[in-house]
DNA sequence: ACTTACCGTAAGTGATAGCTAACAAAGACC
DNA sequence: GGTCTTTGTTAGCTATCACTTACGGTAAGT
């Protein structure tokens, strides 16, 4: 979650969605050098957000299943509790207001 | 997105999905100082994820509904992306090796 | 074996961000 | 009116972070 806060991290984990590339593919097209490419994957990496195998000469970075799963379960959580929240202040301010 | 970056901000986000609170009593409980959540809250309430009222005294904080209904759109619009790339990948890998 | 291509890591730098302390403003209560 | 409470704002400091440059290592091609 922490790792998502930059944008940069997030334009290369938007890019990884459509399908494996490798590191210099995904410095091209950004305002960054390579290196900072590679420091912000093993970031990700780290945060269980990436994988990588390496495949010949480069390593393919894919996005790991995992780690957006889990994501996506804490956003759905957040909004459940979020909807019971405004739910019970809905009948407050109602009883407020007969 | 990126205001949901820093933990400190993540924890009164949790906290506020309870409920309404105010300044005061979302700073008792962290580690850090009043003034700290207040910069906290207006960084979350400009890129759109609580609204405050004032109610006498004090100032109540609330999650805004469309901020979150905005980042629970994008977490599912990704995930449905990331869901179509890992199909794909499989497709070829089964052609890969029949 | 030599060169080329691709990648990770270390060191160093500039900038941003989060925090505290101090001050100012506005409402509630006496 | 005076005091207390609650909150927003500012200045200043420190630490973290993102970035570039330079280097070393590995695999493919000649």
């Amino acid at each position: 979650m922490t790792a998502l806060g930059d944008p940069t991290r997030r334009a290369i984990f938007e890019r990884l969605a459509d399908g494996p590339m490798a590191v210099g593919a995904i410095a091209l097209g950004l305002p960054v050098s390579r290196p900072a490419v590679s420091q912000h994957l093993k970031v990700l990496k780290q945060a269980g957000l990436v994988s990588d195998r390496p495949v010949a000469n480069r390593r393919l970075y894919s996005l790991d299943p995992r780690g957006i799963e889990e994501i996506h379960a804490y956003f759905d959580r957040f909004w459940n509790r979020a909807l019971r929240a405004f739910k019970t202040a809905a009948e407050q301010r109602q009883e407020e207001t007969p």
